[in-house]
DNA sequence: CTGTTATAAGATATATTATAACATTCGCCC
DNA sequence: GGGCGAATGTTATAATATATCTTATAACAG
């Protein structure tokens, strides 16, 4: 259908093909559901494919508004309640301090993650940061903290863009 | 004025005096404001202290509820206004996950701390967490991020509530 | 004192984000 | 096809935040 990159040609400096990027989280989204046995109905599935359109942090009435074409009777609730089922199977990340919303890009694994929000370009980075997640569990244990859910959300300048 | 705790008695289980908290609080950010020749007006004084009411993170109608008897007037702009001045001088932190506000402990120093957020008792603990701040910079590094500002907030129970 | 500038606050309206509550429909099992 | 729980439709409203225009006040220069 569409024109595939050639594989054989070296794209030094493309880093990613996001059509591929919105395939691999589709079907992961597809699959995780199926072995769940959460349904990922045709509007949570819309969602997500809307979320994933870039690598920007999304709000939710900008979903609202571009879920109309496909459901002309969305009403914000209809997002809200897609979006609370995203997060809760963790294909969604909540940007808190967008109050937005961004595909997950590690659907499969461990969440909480650190979160890189350009300022220039929008796109938010999804980093593992084992390192950072390991001094903070020891953090937590100096404090007689016991921790349930994380954000960490740094706004910033991004490799592309920071020049 | 107050009762002074008596500096001879061990306090083995009271673990600060929230009116020394609040005093020592006030009287840093009179300091900061005189040296930076910026005005800590009544208003912007009241909600600092309506903040430091407690340790709990407070919301911003909570605040303009509560100064309506000081001040009769008040709107959501004269809140917002006040805390977008605390927020620039680093008096208070916003805790992003839950729209709300709560006074910095640290005002002097360096920002941008690990919040400790009680799920129970909802105080928030605010800690410079030195080690991973570290960390989060060489992670940074590593992505070929520009950081300009972060929140690190972790939901959970501490050491009072945890039991 | 008077004009000028800058900052703060008052006032009104509105934008943005999110949820509550109840009715209806859909998919599935029996 | 009847019953059940999950999902969605529908309406209303709550909660959070900002824009804009006006008025007041302080600091300072001429
Ligand atoms: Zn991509
Ligand atoms: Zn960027
Ligand atoms: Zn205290
Ligand atoms: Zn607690």
């Amino acid at each position: 259908m569409n024109t595939p990159a050639d594989p054989m040609l070296p794209v030094p400096e493309i880093p990613h093909n996001h059509k591929q990027c919105v395939h691999d989280a589709l079907k992961m989204a597809e699959l995780l559901c199926v072995e769940r046995g959460v349904q990922l109905t045709a509007i949570r599935h819309q969602v997500l494919e809307l979320i994933w359109e870039s690598h920007k942090a999304v709000k939710a009435y900008e979903l609202l508004d571009r879920i109309r074409p496909l459901q002309a009777a969305a009403k914000p609730a209809t997002i809200y309640r897609a979006l609370d089922f995203l997060l809760a199977q963790g294909l969604v990340h909540r940007v808190e301090s967008l109050n937005a919303f961004v595909g997950c890009s590690c659907s499969g694994h461990q969440h909480e993650q650190l979160l890189l929000i350009c300022k220039q370009c929008e796109e938010v980075e999804e980093r593992m940061a084992a390192e950072v997640m390991q001094v903070l569990a020891e953090e937590f244990r100096q404090a007689g903290f016991a921790a349930h859910s994380k954000a960490i959300e740094v706004h910033g300048l991004c490799k592309k863009c920071v020049g």
